[in-house]
DNA sequence: CTATTATTGACTAAATAAGTCAAGAAATAG
DNA sequence: CTATTTCTTGACTTATTTAGTCAATAATAG
């Protein structure tokens, strides 16, 4: 299980999504998940995309459009967003294939594959909703532009 | 925690010399331990370079000379292995600094960290040994000219 | 119609990982 | 002492992956 920037950009904007929508359920904008997020909005579409395309996003297009959960956030897992935009790693150095060094599987082998289920369970086990529970959400005591537009720090 | 290729490779000839050393205390050269781990023999000197300078491998130049472990099996965990190699990585968007965004902790801060966490204490729990022992090492069934040199195929 | 917002896919740039090389230094057998 | 074996070092190249950009398109509300 590999988790790179890209992945963790998905699991911040997955919280402010389901954050924002807990409050008020409109719809949440790019825009405004980059901003408050800090994360290239360019990018942020190409993530939304995918999180899209696998059904944990629903979007709507034009004026007062945006994105929202598909589901609950108790639905949600952090490992259902991450393996979403990772695509299924296996760990291994054989590829899964178990034919790691001359046809034989590798003694090292099931040390990878049991770390991968290790960290899938761990991030399967934890919902959007129990993550953006485990912390009080405040807004920034620093009076910056962008937090004046309802920032929200959720990261 | 990061873990690549590189990684992997460390922990193969770890679990390499520490098998032949089991059999037979003779140092373990570089390019037995390539050939038989089918890891490029000069990315493995680089490799086996920072192992020695952690101390977890002793060095011996000239002739019959080689590599052993600095310590016991038993002693050396694989995350010790991974962390030398890969060096402690931390998992966070901030870089561990906690100031995420607008110098506040993201929410997503700690499930990094946690996971993190997981990751290093599954690791740490398992010595070079401990992983020797979960399977059985045998000789390769096919004949090539490479398991003829007594290959050990325990990747 | 017009403004707003997502959609798409191809593109570039930056970073990192993977691997190579050549010259050198240490140890030892003989 | 000398030749050989083996590790040592650091700079180098290449490949792969990650990160990020862009421009044109489609959908929808008002």
């Amino acid at each position: 299980m590999r988790l790179t920037k890209k992945g963790k950009y998905a699991v911040s904007a997955m919280l402010d999504i389901a954050f924002v929508q807990s409050k008020s359920n409109s719809f949440v904008k790019i825009c405004d998940i980059a901003e408050r997020q800090r994360i290239p909005s360019s990018y942020l579409e190409q993530i939304l995309r995918n999180l899209r395309k696998a059904d944990l996003l629903l979007a709507v297009t034009g004026p007062n459009g945006g994105y929202r959960l598909s589901k609950s956030s108790s639905d949600i897992s952090i490992a259902d967003v991450v393996q979403c935009i990772e695509g299924k790693i296996d760990s291994t150095r054989c590829g899964g294939t178990s034919n790691c060094i001359a046809g034989q599987e590798c003694l090292s082998h099931s040390l990878w594959t049991d770390l991968n289920a290790e960290m899938e369970l761990f991030l399967s086990k934890r919902s959007l909703e129990d993550v953006l529970k485990g912390r009080k959400v405040k807004l920034s005591p620093h009076k910056s532009a962008l937090e004046t537009k309802n920032m929200i720090v959720i990261g």
